[in-house]
Formats: structure tokens, sequence, C-alpha cells
DNA sequence: AGCACGCCGACT
DNA sequence: GTCGGCGTGCTC
């Protein structure tokens, strides 16, 4: 008897362990490590995965494995691996770390359900139940706690008359179509097409069909074709001639669009020197990890793509990771182009059907190459040649629930189990990262120049402290408002970003300052134009927007939004004849809005982008010759160590969108803190210098690169247990590490609250701490038993917002 | 997580 | 004396 290791579905301390589980002999041959399957798990039905086929146990009493979820493996050997290297490394359930390596369509689905009893009816039930069974045998539990009759379906069950049943159910089917292929060869086709009766002529056409095209055809395109019935082609299959299979097919979420395949471009000599150990790497089968540090416009891109080309050459897979790539499409069809449909994508803007269909495609190795956001890193592809990461410094790299992975560390991972470079690009690169080029443990490579040389764009910095002394009262500086005029004139485009704190909108009194927050968390409730209802992001809390301030009654309460419709507003008076697109949460909310806008934009119906953030990856137009930041200090003054850098890197690429073609850019960013070095280094375009500056101040508040962090939360209810519990872990933690390190807190969470429990936190800057790993699985641990009491502790290793 | 088992207060 | 409150512990 064949015994399965398995990892249950059901994420806690006491369950996050594998329980073993007899195949019954039907699935001997079939189950394997990596499958998914469904297991009797107390009185429940579960879906587990089994991580080890072995052939004892010390456990005598072994339950059978229900079914298998999966025909062939979902994880391979090396995914398995990488799931506890994971669990290690994040400190989180071992279930969670499988189901993140897996499209969310195949995350299982639970119902609960009562059914009758073998040889019970209806009438047998108590009144209240009967109606509910006088036309199904089954009931939803759901329903049922809806109607309150759980008490009778106790006594029925009791009787013996129902029995409750727990079903597991996938989020997706997989989409099949019917497939007509020979059943046997040309000659015998032939001979077969001669015996076939004179009246039958469009059974003739099939077989005919067929004697030109040996090969299988969609059912339906055969129908169509030959303008026969399905059952003409029914009618071959029962005399063997033909035979009939279902088919797993994909939506294709790029099927309608097509494009222009691109060949390799010649590499300026900047290029050839950058790729040439990347190649070498990839040649001699060696991981490595690569810095490809060059200013945006450089060509980093071409450089990945002829490295990608190398690896298929290979017979190899290549795995790209790019920020949010929905919001990039660009980049898509860069590698759409150059690869056609060797390309899987992966991102958010796909259904979970979509990104089942693109996961699958990966999967069955029907493709060479993935391109996605962060989960992608987990692509299961079992020849990996090469790892690339765009945009590095990115921070949505970084998941913020468990568990909480960086995808740069999943990368360098899997890349040295398939001894593989992996090649990190950015034009503004993380600290941490230089940092390590620097000690030569990641290998750098530089591409310091535009291509075709040109030059960056000229960037001026605006003081509005100035304008606003000058008398200038509104949001555009007079530089920035006569270069807009000037653009207009010339007919070139015009991009401007306002770099708001957060990413949402929110509602103030502009009499006494009120902002509208949640009762239970302590932060603002974001505006929703749609309902024109106010939402918390944290716990869901919903309130109508207010007419007058609670505060002090005024009028003047009203929604400050991201800021880009009152800029919106202003330009149309002050540029009545310029046409604006404005791009933020509310007017891309809608899926493929977004690509629509940018569309717009580069077909040239309009003269000025307006947007947040999400205008600042990725827009590579010809006609773009001008750059405004509105307010580039905002997000300056957040609590996060990596402000600096952060506002570093925004206005260095958001520069960077000008004048990337024939004619030059010009960038106007408008501050009121013009000497913070990193606002005036953006302008200059300095890297070398704002790392080096950046650095220094790392060093003196022992922030990474010099230090890592580990931060502790929790949270409760009662505001005086938090404390002592955190005070107790912080004690506890001070009495475990080294003199090396140092622990900070326990101190307030930036947010301070969230649904109605307050948060702690404990932030612990360390060296080498060898132990440390051990010291937060106890505190852990510990705290699982006491949760009971409400109390709440989590752990992120490497955390990257410190909130 | 769910669910069962089990030990103490307010009710037919 | 019973129904049910949720504290405790188990699930291969």
């Amino acid at each position: 008897m064949k015994i399965a290791s398995v990892i249950v579905d059901v994420p806690a301390k006491q369950t996050d362990k594998a329980f073993d589980y007899l195949i019954p002999s039907q699935w001997e041959e079939t189950i394997q490590p990596g499958m998914r399957v469904v297991v009797p798990f107390g009185p429940r039905h579960i879906q587990g995965f089994v991580i080890e086929v072995k052939r004892e146990s010390e456990f005598k009493q072994l339950r059978e494995i229900i079914e298998p979820m999966d025909l062939v493996p979902v994880l391979n050997q090396e995914l398995l691996k990488l799931g506890t290297w994971l669990t290690d490394h994040t400190l989180c359930f071992k279930i969670f770390a499988f189901q993140v390596m897996l499209p969310a369509a195949l995350k299982a689905k639970y119902e609960k359900k009562v059914k009758l009893a073998p040889g019970a009816a209806a009438v047998d039930l108590p009144m209240p139940l009967q109606p509910y069974f006088a036309n199904s045998s089954t009931l939803n539990w759901e329903i049922a706690l809806k109607n309150g009759l759980v008490p009778y379906l106790q006594r029925a069950s009791a009787e013996g008359f129902l029995e409750v049943i727990y079903e597991v159910k996938e989020k997706v089917r997989k989409k099949l179509v019917h497939v007509i292929g020979p059943a046997i060869g040309v000659q015998d086709m032939k001979l077969e097409l001669e015996r076939l009766p004179g009246n039958a002529d469009k059974q003739k056409q099939v077989l005919a069909y067929f004697i030109e095209h040996d090969s299988e055809i969609e059912l339906r395109q055969l129908t169509e074709k030959i303008k026969a019935s399905s059952s003409t082609v029914k009618a071959l299959v029962e005399k063997k001639l033909l035979w009939e299979a279902e088919k797993e097919v994909y939506r294709d979420p790029y099927e309608n669009r097509t494009f222009e395949r691109t060949s390799p471009l010649p590499l300026t000599e900047a290029q050839t020197t950058a790729i040439k150990p990347i190649l070498d790497s990839i040649e001699g089968n060696q991981h490595e990890v690569f810095l490809l540090y060059g200013v945006t416009g450089s060509g980093k891109t071409e450089i990945y793509l002829q490295s990608i080309q190398e690896v298929i050459e290979k017979g190899k897979e290549a795995i790209v990771l790019v920020p949010e790539i929905a919001l990039t499409p660009q980049m898509v069809n860069r590698f759409k182009g150059r690869f056609g449909d060797q390309v899987a994508v992966l991102h958010s803007g796909l259904s979970a059907g979509e990104k089942y269909d693109e996961w699958r495609k990966i999967q069955r190795k029907q493709v060479k190459v993935a391109v996605g956001a962060r989960s992608a890193i987990f692509a299961p592809f079992e020849n990996i040649g090469i790892i690339i990461i765009d945009e590095e410094h990115e921070t949505s790299y970084k998941q913020e629930e468990m568990p909480r992975y960086h995808a740069k560390d999943v990368a360098i991972e899997r890349a040295k189990t398939y001894s593989c470079p992996v090649v990190l690009g950015s034009a503004t690169p993380s600290l941490e990262s230089f940092a390590r080029a620097q000690k030569k443990v990641y290998h750098l490579l530089s591409l310091p120049t535009r291509m075709n040389n040109q030059p960056l764009p000229s960037v001026e910095i605006i003081d509005m402290r100035e304008e606003l002394r000058a008398g200038n009262r509104s949001m555009f500086s007079t530089k920035l408002f006569e270069m807009l005029k000037d653009r207009l004139e010339k007919n070139q485009q015009s991009v401007l970003f306002l770099n708001k704190r957060g990413h949402s909108s929110f509602v103030m009194c502009r009499d006494c300052g009120y902002v509208v927050s949640c009762p239970n968390c302590d932060i603002s409730l974001t505006y929703h134009r749609a309902g024109v209802q106010m939402k918390c992001h944290y716990c869901g809390f919903e309130s109508p927007v207010p007419k007058i301030c609670p505060e002090c009654s005024s009028e003047y309460i009203r929604y400050f939004g991201t800021g880009t419709q009152k800029v919106e507003d202003e330009l149309g008076k002050i540029l009545p004849e310029a046409r604006v697109i404005r791009m933020d949460v509310d007017t891309t909310g809608r899926k493929g809005s977004h690509e629509r806008l940018l569309k717009e934009f580069q077909d040239g119906k309009a003269d000025i982008l307006l947007g947040t953030q999400m205008i600042a990856k990725g827009l590579d137009f010809p006609n773009i010759t001008l750059v405004g930041v509105l307010s580039a200090d905002t997000m300056l003054h957040l609590p996060d160590f990596r402000s600096s850098e952060k506002t570093f890197q925004l206005l260095t690429q958001v520069s960077g969108r000008a004048g990337r073609h024939q004619l030059p850019g010009e960038v106007i960013i408008q501050t009121y803190t013009p000497e913070h070095y990193s606002i005036e280094l953006a302008g200059t375009q300095n890297y070398d210098l704002f790392y080096q500056r950046e650095m220094f101040v790392r060093k003196m508040h022992h922030y990474p690169p010099f230090y890592f962090l580990a931060l502790i939360t929790v949270s409760h209810e009662q505001l005086m247990t938090v404390m002592s519990a955190t005070e107790k872990i912080a004690r506890f933690l001070r009495s475990q590490v080294s003199n090396q390190a140092v622990v900070l807190g326990p101190s307030v969470s930036p947010i301070a609250r969230i649904n109605n429990r307050y948060r702690y936190q404990c932030l612990i800057k360390y060296k080498r701490e060898p132990n440390l790993t051990k010291t937060l699985k106890t505190i852990i641990d510990q705290h699982q038993n006491e949760a009971k009491n409400g109390l709440l502790v989590s752990v992120d290793v490497n955390p990257f917002i410190l909130m």
C-alpha cells in the first residue's frame, strides 16, 4: 500500500505539517508528489498537496485519499522544494507557500451541504424542511443558515434522515472543444472513400478533406468548411474511420491582436559589452546575478530580448518580471513581437480563467517565455535558462501578504537550482542591489548613455515658495505654464505628473481641515466616485459623503480627489484650447480603459496627459517633449526610511518619459523643498551621487543595505493588551539577539488602528543573526497559542513598507 | 479553520 | 434536572 504525505488546506499552526493518507489502489499509479488531492479531514473534505509518496507511516490508523484533483502534478519537484524554502524564509504556513505558486483558479472552494440519506424522503423530515427538499435532494448550508433551519437539520440528521456532505470545488472548468482526426492512414482512407455508398455525399467530402489534410481539426471548423453537420462526422467516427476527442483549449487574451514581428536589432557598442557576460553565463550554465544599470532609453529591453533568444536557442526557458504589466502594454508588445506565441503573459488585468490558461501553456511546455508581474516568478518551467527582473527597484515585487516574499529572492533561489543567470535591470537601482554590485556580489553591467546618444532631458527645478512670494497661487508655475503653451503651439505632447501621497482620494473640510476618517481604523476614508460612497480600504467600512462638516458644520466640505480633477479644471481655465486626457483611479477603473486612454494619447488625440503614479512607467511616445511634475515632495515626508529613494526613483523615471526619440525633452519639477538632495539630484539625474548621499544616511541610521530588518506587528482590540504584549516580545527579542542588533519599540504602528484593532510594532535591525529565524518562529508559535485571546502577531522579514 | 467534546449557569 | 454557553484540543 502506498502512502501520501499531504499538506492540508487549513492555515493554522497546528495543521502546518504533513498528514499521511493511504492511496487507494485504483490511484496507486496516478497519485504523485505535487498533485492536489481531496482528503477527509475530521468530518470534512478538504484539498491538500501531496508532497511525498512513501511506503510507511508512523501513524497506523490512516484514512484514504478520496480522489486526485489533477491528472498531472501542478507542482514539480523543484517547486515543491521551493515551497519549503519559502516557508522557512518568510515564516508562513506551508499551505500558503504552495498556494501562491498556482493561479488563483486552482484554489479550492468549499461547499457544505445536507443531503437526504439513502432511503429517506422529504416527508420523513420536520415540516419546516419539507419544502426545501421537495424538488431537490440537497440543500446548501448557507441557505439553511440564512433561514434558521439548522436546528431542524440537526434533528433530522440525528434521526438518520439527512447527512452532511462536504464538497471541494474547482473555480474554473477547463474550456474544451471537440477535435476530429483521421483514425486510419491516407491509403486506407482512399479505399474507404470508394466503399462509401453513392448517396453519402457529405461523408465523402469529409473523408476527402482528411485525405488532403492528414491532421486533426476542431469539429466546428470542419463542419463549417465542408458545410456538413456534426452527425455526418459522428457517423464516420462510428465507422472507426475518424477519431473524436475532447481537447482543452486556451482562452488567449491577445488572440484578436496582431503583433508586428520584430527581429534582433544591431547592438550598440555599450550594449555589446553589457550583454557579453550574460551570454557567457548562459553558455556556461553559470549562476550569476547581474545588475544591468542603464539610464532610461539606453536599450535594456533589447539586451533582455537577445539574452532570451540565446536561452531559447539552447532549448531553455525564460521568466521576465515587469512591474504590474497591465500598465505596460508596450512591454508586452515588445516580447510578443519578438517571440510571438512562444510567450505567455500573466498579469492582474486578466480574468482568473485567462490567467489559468496562460499558466497551463507554461505547464504544458507550449511556451518558452513567461512575462508577468510578481507571481510569474513561480512559472512552472522545468528548464529555466534566465530570469530577468525589469525595474528591479520597484516595491511591487514584494508581496505584502503571506507569504511575504520578494520576487528577487525567489528568482535568485530558482536560478541557483537551474544554474542560470538573473538579470536585474534598472535606471535607478535599489540601494540594496547597487551596494551588492559594489561589493561584487552582483555583477554590474552599465549602459551609461541613451541609444543614438540622445541627451537626457534637461531638468529644471522650480521653487514653488518663490512662486507664492511672487503672487502666483495657482498650481502651475509661470515657467511651466509658458512651456505648456509653447508645446501646444508646436503641436507637441506634454505629460503632467501629480505625485500624490498614497494613491487615494479623501474628503476634507476646507474650513476646519477635518478629514473624514474610518471609525474603526486610523486612516482617512477613500472617496469612490461610482457609488458616491466613502470606503475604508482596510476594513471595508462604508458611509455616504457628508454634506456638512461634522466638526464645524461648514458646507465647504468636499472631495479632494487625487487632485487630478482639480488640475484638469484649472488647466481648462488657463489653457482652454488644450485637449487633456486624465488618468487616475477614477478614469481607469474599468478593465482595458487604461490601455485605451494611452492609445488615444499615442494617436495624438490629446495634447496633455495628466495622471498619477500610474503614468510614470513604460510610456514611450515619440512626441512627448515636456514633462511637468506638479508636486515633487508629497511623498518625501512619509514615515518611511525609503522615502528619499522612492522620490528620487520616481522623479528620475518620470523625467525619462520626455524626449526619447528625435525631439529633445524638457522636464519641469515643481517643489517646496528644492534643497532636498533627492530632488536636487533627480534634477541633475545623478544616480551615483544620490547613491553616495543616501548610503551615508542609511549607514548613520542603521538601515538597509547596512542592516537587515524584521518587523513584528502586534494587534488586539484592547490598547493595553497590545502594549504589554509588544513590550514582552521586545524584551524577549532583546534577550535573544546579539549586541550587534538593535531592537526598536514597542512603538505605535504608522496605521495605529485597523478594524478596531490597535497595532503596535517592533523593528529589529541586524547584521548577522543566525538564530533570529528561530527566535521569530518561537514568537509566532507562542502567540499562536495565545491567539485565543485575540492577539495577532505577524512577522515580516525584510519589510518594504514599515506599516 | 471547523468541529466535537466537555464542564458550569438559567430555564422547561 | 436539562439546554446551551464557549474554553480546549484534535484533525493522518
